[in-house]
RNA sequence: GCCACCGUAGCUCAGUUGGCAGAGCGGCAGUUUUGUAAACUGCGGGUCGGGGGUUCAAGUCCCUCCGGUGGCUCCA
């Protein structure tokens, strides 16, 4: 027997025999360790503990106390989920089932529905299975033989076929149970302490819609009890910030089905959001060199012909209105009208970069299955703006979009968010305009673009716009699902197809290229994010209503208006509660509303000229003249603080 | 669009094996004059999402359409 060399995390060596399994060094080491040990990394790679060590490597030896294990340990529970699966509905071909960033699914295929009644029977048979304490068993099989062998399971076998090597893996969960799987898994299912199943939903073999529906379980699982209710917990306490049920209980918004799906109705509350929002990105706008131009809200379906979206984005539009002598069509996107803005006049190269910024409202007839109140709908208006330049100014154009974007959510509030370079797909060629060296040549430039400005982002293939890459701000929101917010696309299709043109230093006609770019994103996606980051307690510069007054008794009711009257005066947007209630009542309904002030007038603040304020998170301030409360409520507002 | 689930008063929700549509909150009227998160009494309020079917009888069972939710696909 060779002799290897094992280097553990803390540096230290240790000689064995090659063949020795990471449990044996683990059990070396101490039986504690051996007894906690979930999986093993080698060189890096995760492994199974029985795996032979065959070379000198280094290796970590990992337990609850890492979060890779729990990526491991969720994969073991999603084949526990699949074995159990197989035991009360043997008809039951496998799909795929992997750990995913809150719990693990695993893709069946069956003739019947589950229901949420199987669920808690599957739920009860993973435990049975679990008490059993039987091994993820590790078997090394030849492809044909695997085909062979799972002839019956059409999904395996078209993994198989696709993906196994000449030898692969399966990993067996007791006699009867088996899966073409690359592990690695838990040692045995004792090791398993706390899952939970969660939801039942359709999904494509493969993620393509023109293949077979398969029922996919989602479930969550975690190291231990405490910590999986924690976490059921934080999914009910995030509902509660849904801004669906905040915009109906704080009157922002409502979606009526009598105007149709995806057509939200701003309500005063919102829309005072919404048009402050507004006014805030138009006056950084202005004060960044960008022209604000109104154009309509539709146009000749010629024009989008010409620009491309016809072709490539027909299904997404409202269907043409046939009039005698054309066709119309609602816009899907803003760039042909400020192409023709552009157009408008002849261009000197010292005129550019010109930026065409508007708050363009545009109608897209996305999927009924994909709307979501605010967030996902069918009628929305964009912080749009297109930038026309020279080659060389991209660069320093796209800066300046940059540090707007990093501007606006510092003074938003905003900041969880990640880059995300949107590629086009290699595979989906159609999607996109077809012209390798302008994609080639985009890409490079954003890529540059973030590079030399040192921000970290990902890739994402598939992503891009029909006709150019872009660079997307990705927010998350409350249930943790991510959507592009701001969005930077430097584009050299649409000059093209629009033949722009400026005039160069040499007198020629040159193309000039195009930055489209959306900072504060759809006024309805931005605030549906707000009202969830915030919980609907707006910033005070962005509340609804800053302040109400709510006198005791009625005698103060005139001290109360005349109080009202001054904030009124000073720009605060207050109210009155005059209303016959206790003072109790009040203030609960106003903080409820998650109203920033409340100023309590009675007889003793009537008697001073003073107002006792309470705030929504503090509570009682104390009495204050009205001057010190402006004072105070002002500075909040000037700074468009967070907190206060 | 697809799969699953859901749709009862303005809101949140009960409603049993098919047998007289309910509660709390909100609204309205009155009483109460109130000090930092819910005063008291009374009164209205419903094509049980729409349509069709089964049945002596349908909120309840079946079909279909519309809408919502969770996913999938698509996407700002």
């Amino acid at each position: 027997m060779s002799q290897i060399e094992i280097t553990l995390p803390d540096g230290s060596r240790q000689a064995v025999e090659a063949g020795t399994r990471p449990i044996d060094v683990a059990r070396s080491i101490s039986p504690r360790l051996a007894d906690a040990a979930l999986v093993a990394k080698l060189d890096g790679n995760l492994a199974d503990l029985d795996q032979p060590i065959e070379k000198s490597a280094s290796l970590e030896i990992l337990t609850a106390k890492n979060s890779e294990a729990l990526y491991v340990y969720r994969h073991s529970t999603a084949h526990l989920l699949a074995a159990a699966v197989l035991e009360l509905y043997p008809e039951t071909k496998l799909g795929i089932g992997p750990p995913i960033e809150n719990g693990f699914y695993y893709d069946f295929d069956r003739p019947t529905a589950f229901t949420p009644e199987d669920l808690e029977k599957i739920e009860k048979k993973m435990w049975e299975i679990r008490n059993r304490h039987i091994p993820y068993e590790r078997i090394f099989t030849r492809k044909e033989e695997g085909l062979k062998k799972y002839s019956e399971a059409w999904m395996k076998c078209e993994l198989i076929a696709e993906r196994a090597g000449e030898i692969f893996t399966e990993y067996t969960l007791g006699p009867a149970f088996i899966d073409f799987c690359r592990g690695p898994h838990l040692p045995d299912t004792s090791k398993i302490k706390a899952f939970k199943l969660l939801s039942i939903a359709g999904a494509y073999w493969k993620g393509d819609e023109h293949n077979k529906q398969l029922q996919r379980i989602y479930g969550t699982a975690f190291f231990t009890q405490k910590e999986l209710e924690e976490y059921l917990n934080r999914l009910e306490e995030a509902k509660k910030r849904d801004h669906r049920k905040l915009g109906k209980e704080l009157e922002l918004f409502t979606v009526n089905e009598a105007v149709g799906s995806g057509l939200p109705l701003w309500l005063p509350k919102g829309a005072t959001i919404r048009r402050l929002l507004e006014d805030y990105i138009l006056e950084k706008e202005r004060s960044t060199g960008y022209q604000h131009v109104y154009t309509p809200d539709l146009a000749k379906v010629d024009l989008y012909k010409r620009s491309g979206h016809w072709e490539h984005y027909k299904d997404d539009m409202f269907p043409p209105m046939d009039l005698e002598t054309e066709q119309m069509v609602l816009r899907p996107m803003n760039c042909p009208h400020h192409i023709l803005v552009y157009e408008s006049r002849q261009r000197s190269y010292r005129d550019l970069p010109v930026r065409i910024a508007e708050l363009g409202t545009m109608y897209r007839y996305e999927r009924s299955g994909a709307l979501s109140g605010l967030s996902r709908v069918r009628a929305m208006t964009l912080n749009d703006a297109h930038i026309f330049c020279r080659p060389d100014q991209i660069k320093e154009e796209f800066t300046k979009v940059m540090q707007l974007v990093e501007q606006v959510y510092k003074d938003l509030g905003i900041t969880q968010y990640r880059y995300r370079l949107s590629l086009h797909d290699d595979v989906k060629k159609e999607k996109y305009v077809d012209n390798p060296e302008m994609w080639a040549l985009g890409e490079r430039v954003l890529r540059e673009a973030m590079d030399s400005l040192g921000l970290p982002y990902v890739e994402a293939p598939g992503e891009a716009a029909f006709y150019g890459p872009k660079l997307d701000i990705q927010l998350a929101d409350v249930m943790g699902h991510e959507e592009t917010y701001s969005t930077i696309q430097v584009d050299f299709h649409l000059p093209s197809q629009f033949a722009l043109e400026y005039i160069a230093a040499d007198g020629k006609q040159h193309r000039p290229v195009m930055i489209h770019r959306a900072v504060v994103s759809t006024m309805e996606r931005m605030i549906a994010y707000l009202i969830e980051l915030y919980a609907g307690a707006f910033p005070v510069w962005l509340a609804p209503v800053q302040a109400i007054v709510l006198p005791i008794t009625d005698r103060q009711t005139e001290y109360a208006r005349g109080i009202l009257n001054r904030l009124e005066t000073a720009g605060i947007r207050a109210s009155v509660d005059e209303r016959n209630e206790k003072v109790n009542l009040k203030i609960r309904d106003a903080q409820l509303q998650k109203i920033p002030f409340m100023l309590v007038v009675g007889d003793r603040e009537q008697e001073n000229g003073k107002v006792a304020v309470r705030n929504r998170k503090h509570g009682d301030q104390g009495a204050k003249t009205p001057e010190e409360f402006l004072a105070g409520i002002r500075a909040l507002i000037e700074s468009k603080a967070v907190t206060e």
